[in-house]
DNA sequence: AACCGTTCGGGTACGGTGTTCCCAGAGCGG
DNA sequence: CCGCTCTGGGAACACCGTACCCGAACGGTT
């Protein structure tokens, strides 16, 4: 017979407890290097080195797990500090957080316009933007809808922004590879003539980078904005 | 030895042709009625009473069935007709137009965020709407931009509005049900009283509907763009 | 009329998925 | 020492997308 050892000496193999926040953090990790596609249970459990159905000693089910990670998402940047009084100014600099939130974690935008979010870090969030809001309104309903508009914009626009990256990416064609099948294509729209506005974009219009179009849109969302209240 | 019958009387079923377009509209009908994620390669082979794996003879894969519904969606409405020179009016009505489609294919709004949509229907209507865009400058990069920015808040803006209704679909719990769960939950974060601008919004503010919400951020973008030109 | 290449429909099977059910073992209070 | 609760995990189920193969029927040529 073994003689008994301190429980806190004995071999776990090295693995820290399996928990929530491991499970999550692991899911994201894999979320954010292979796409949303490749998170399943299973590879989860791998990158964890523990069972599959472990993880619902823990974790209700993938759907729910999903939306532990949006929240933890929404959780991983401090709140700014309260600012000066530049409403204007400050909601333009929380949209751009959020834009890089968005793009850090290209599996977000989809998952944001599937359930809505109402995690204790999404609320946090969202006070604090209505806190910022207030000071363009006294109308409570007004800076909701402002909060709302500006939220959506965002969400829209990266959307669009991560369709490319991803076709890209789920082609597993190089950068110069699927602009070039594209462009061909794109080249026999133009030359059957039947679309002249949609050829004058192409061929007379630079294309501004992703970047450029999000501040012009925002730019004009906030110019709209004020102009309203 | 039976006797040789004429080609076209034999007996095929009664069913039609299999066909690209019959496929894509079966798949439509599933996804519009039962969700996306109810829609499989089975699925729709039994809606159309044929075996699976034939569908293949006619369709490359499932991610190529979904782009071809993409694109049927963006031809079933007719483009409207060329307008009168108010292209605040006409951009609003495109916007609206195009709401309305996301609105009945609820899939759609996810799916256009997947991928680039480049079908032929989506650039005729591309098309129109930079048409409608070059009334407001003759600059074509900002016509792009205005183009790219009003696809951007419409696709956001029903993404959101989808949310809650497919969390309400998926759980399957009835209007009230949701609203009551979610409801207590609210309650709860309420009366921890640490968030008083989201407590304000509950308490104190309105919550208008969806075609509200999106009516206000639609003049709001509107107004900005006229500002910025 | 006989052959032949091509197309279409579809059955089988493979490797994956989320999840349920059950069991083994460990820690702990009595 | 007995039982109770909690955690980890294996087996199995019902799906999924789709590659591979085969039979049947068509159009065209000999």
């Amino acid at each position: 017979m073994p003689p008994p050892t301190l429980v806190w000496m004995r071999d776990r193999g090295g693995r820290p407890a399996l928990t929530e926040e491991r499970i999550v953090r692991a899911a994201t990790r894999i979320a954010d290097a292979e796409g949303i596609d490749a998170l399943s249970m299973r590879r989860v459990a791998a990158e964890l080195g523990t069972g599959t159905t472990s993880l619902y000693r823990h974790i209700v089910g993938k759907d729910e797990l999903i939306e532990l990670m949006v929240d933890a998402v929404y959780g991983e940047d401090p709140l700014p500090e309260p600012g000066d009084g530049d409403w204007r100014g400050e909601l333009a600099d929380i949209a751009r957080a959020f834009r890089r939130s968005l793009l850090a974690h290209p599996w977000l935008a989809q998952q944001a316009s599937r359930r809505p979010a109402l995690g204790p870090n999404v609320i946090a969030r969202s006070d604090h933007t209505l806190s910022v809001a207030a000071k363009a309104t006294p109308d409570a309903t007004k800076a909701g809808m402002i909060v709302d508009v500006l939220n959506t914009y965002v969400l829209g626009s990266v959307s669009g922004e991560l369709a490319e990256a991803e076709a890209r990416r789920t082609t597993g064609m190089t950068e110069d590879q699927w602009r070039n099948s594209v462009g061909e294509y794109v080249a026999q729209v133009v030359e059957s003539g039947r679309y002249p506005h949609f050829n004058r974009r192409v061929i007379e219009a630079g294309d501004p980078d992703a970047e450029t179009r999000f501040e012009f849109g925002l730019f004009s969302l906030l110019a709209g904005l004020s102009d309203v209240l």
